[in-house]
DNA sequence: CGGTAAATTGACTGCTCTCAATTTACGTGG
DNA sequence: CCACGTAAATTGAGAGCAGTCAATTTACCG
């Protein structure tokens, strides 16, 4: 009476580890000599804006595998990525967990809290090593009160959000397991700021739970894809895509 | 070599049907006197705010089928849906289609346009009749200009259209065809506006559109839910759902 | 009442899941 | 630097779910 084919074992994935080794202060946040604002959410926003915060604004670096928020938590904090790659995790009805966003340097995340009474959709998890800057929910509130360039930032942040939202639906949840892999490579060479499409593959695990589907299936696809040559082998972890048999393959149709 | 199982043939829906008896103006808006404005993209807009319009605002009714507009389109719009129901749809990139959204009363579609350069991410086509007020981009713009609530309102939409996106990668694409069919049927009846849990049954092909199957694969599984009384049917194509039950099936673990 | 489109159903193929056994990779400690 | 132990990745075998093709029935519109 086991058997085979249960419905989502291969959506429950080991608990998270928090090997976390501490989320590492780096000091308070110069926004305003930042060389990097006009990539991020405090574009257009005066200097004087940043003189009298409400609450400061810290910059913290999480080590790979660290957690930035979980969901149906509220930290009462917004993050800013400055650099590095976060994964937005959430819980399916059954147990499961599906990634539904990565999201690298210059967005934003936690945004839903600025709806009052919200708490975070997903939890936030550090790919790798992630620069960020906290800021407090109150320094937001005061600042998108009192400057409404910042709405309209965030505006556009949330619109790329979903414009993201949609891509990962039509290409990473559509078709057969072959063309979702091929897409998720596309996406990560697109995202990498790495020359030559080269690429730091995901744990097999993230990418089953970005796909939707076991970690065998992925494994399988990627040893086919590294035979038939289209993932070269760089370093450990790194490979280089071929761009257009990649992009072949999630046009490939039938009749 | 026409070997079984294709790669995604069961996107490629028939072309959309263009029925379209021409979309009928209802009038010019009385947004001033609009008896629904607090649920709508205007809420909180003061009645001045009306006197001096850009663009005049008029309020259409499409029949069911016809298109608002098509992805990659530009009509310079936005449309603030007053009742009914309109499905947003994208191209894969193989030629098929895909459904990434439902959407109803009280909902504003379009907003990407707000972005410059932007063109329409989806197509949308109503579903049933639709009454919207088509608001001409410049209007918008202008507005949104003057009145920073606005900016707030559109956020607050987004962020549902966000929160809506990542539900339908976590309940709708994730795991076999009868728990995302059981939650599609609960998605329906939670967006219903009739009583008792009765929902008007989409059609098949656009149900295999929002969960990613082919059309029999929905067909059989539906059938199966009647013949097991999870459906009862109370009328041509409306049913009653037995929410109980559809919640266990999205619900069933293995292990 | 006839004609077309949609829905249903069956047969069959094959993709992908599960289970299980290795193999490989990697961090730890000697 | 190597040995060890654990976690991850790989691979195989078997079974179930879902796609395709095709035939039929039902629904719907004129």
């Amino acid at each position: 009476m086991t058997a085979g084919y249960g419905t989502l074992g291969y959506m429950k994935s080991s608990p998270q580890r928090t090997f976390c080794t501490d989320t590492q202060w780096v000091g308070r946040a110069h926004c305003k000599h930042c060389n990097i604002r006009h990539l991020m959410l405090f574009t257009g926003l005066p200097d004087a804006a940043f003189d009298d915060l409400l609450q400061p604004i810290d910059n913290c670096s999480f080590p790979a595998g660290s957690v930035l928020f979980e969901e149906g938590q509220n930290n009462e904090a917004i993050f800013s990525i400055r650099s590095g790659m976060v994964k937005m995790m959430s819980l399916t009805p059954d147990g499961g967990r599906r990634i539904v966003r990565l999201l690298g340097g210059g967005s934003a995340i936690g945004l839903e809290l600025l709806e009052p009474g919200n708490r975070y959709r997903h939890s936030a998890i550090a790919i790798n090593t992630v620069d960020a800057c906290q800021i407090p929910l109150a320094t937001m509130l005061s600042l998108d009160a009192e400057y409404p360039q910042l709405c309209q930032q965030v505006r556009k942040r949330l619109q790329e959000h979903l414009d993201r939202a949609d891509q990962w639906i039509v290409t990473l949840g559509t078709g057969p397991a072959r063309k979702r892999v091929a897409h998720l490579l596309l996406l990560m060479i697109e995202y990498s700021t790495r020359p030559n499409n080269d690429i730091e593959l995901l744990g097999g695990e993230d990418m089953a739970a970005i796909i939707g589907t076991s970690t065998e299936t992925v494994s399988r696809i990627l040893a086919d894809l590294k035979r038939r040559r289209l993932l070269e082998k760089v370093s450990t972890h790194t490979y280089r895509g071929d761009v257009t048999a990649l992009r072949a393959i999630t046009r490939e149709m039938v009749r």
